[in-house]
DNA sequence: ATAACTGATACTATATTAATATCAGTTAAA
DNA sequence: TTTAACTGATATTAATATAGTATCAGTTAT
């Protein structure tokens, strides 16, 4: 059981390359050779990123994505949200009216909690905070090109 | 996103049915159409059950299923790990080799904190805690038959 | 004997996720 | 002014996981 698909781990780590590279357009082919990710998979995610308002492209020769916010204002559980849709443990664990009373459901109250809890923790992992500790860790994420 | 599949979601809700039916056998039939869980995938599932030694079965006519633990040592993080394997925030972030030294890797920590949350939540809700909540709200399970 | 059951297993359908492919249009620069 | 390096848009396919169905053999209470 997973919790975050392909798609968004690669979301995080194009953003984590963008963010080391802020101010300059990185093209696909770059991110997509540097982080290992399949190309054509990567331009799709990257327009939904646009669509997203989280970066910026400009087509043509030297053209590529740029990150246009700050990197730490971009959270995992935004990223989650966008590409996977909201945490949801799941639906209504008694159907069909047995809990008459759904808004006093003291199970879906339980199960709504750990869903807060696990969205306030993906709240606190930003794309910042994520390539700070990989710079304290060993500098990987290089300035592509 | 949803965290629990509809197996699990029905396998807590059969043990409910169980649980408020102890040291009597229950038919798939009945728990069926109880619960409204397809038949035949209520049969595999409760096979399951079966296997992770949390039901016992009697075959032949009055026969069916009956729980054979301690509904407050049924927990639904135990559900999950039987069908839905481990709690796997996502697989290494950064792959080959970026982050060379996994052991020391302050992201890692962090999502794996994030999983023992989770796990730790689930861990705590049991179908015997969870039959108490439905008791305490109305009384909705009945005895079957 | 028969109806009500489970055991075991094979199969199909549906949905989600992951990956590819194509073509049109834009831009920098030789 | 042509070309190579790019993105935009969209269609298609492949792989995987989840959900649901079907069948037949064997067991047991009545
Ligand atoms: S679990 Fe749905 S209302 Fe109680
Ligand atoms: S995220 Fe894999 S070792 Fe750091």
């Amino acid at each position: 059981m997973k919790v975050l698909t392909k798609k968004t781990d690669y979301a995080i780590r194009a953003l984590l390359t963008l963010a080391a590279n802020s101010g300059r357009y990185v093209s696909a082919k770059t991110i997509s050779e540097g982080q290992d990710i399949p190309y054509q998979f990567l331009r799709g995610l990257l327009q939904e990123l646009i669509r997203l308002e989280l970066i910026v492209s400009k087509e043509g020769s030297q053209g590529g994505v740029m990150i246009s916010r700050n990197p730490d204002e971009i959270s995992v559980k935004q990223l989650i949200e966008g590409f996977q849709g909201k945490v949801q443990v799941s639906e209504c664990m008694f159907r069909r009216q047995i809990c008459a009373n759904r808004a006093k459901c003291v199970l879906r109250h339980e199960i709504m909690r750990i869903e807060q809890v696990v969205n306030a923790e993906f709240e606190k992992i930003t794309i910042g905070s994520l390539l700070r500790n990989l710079d304290a860790i060993q500098g990987h994420i290089q300035p592509a090109v």
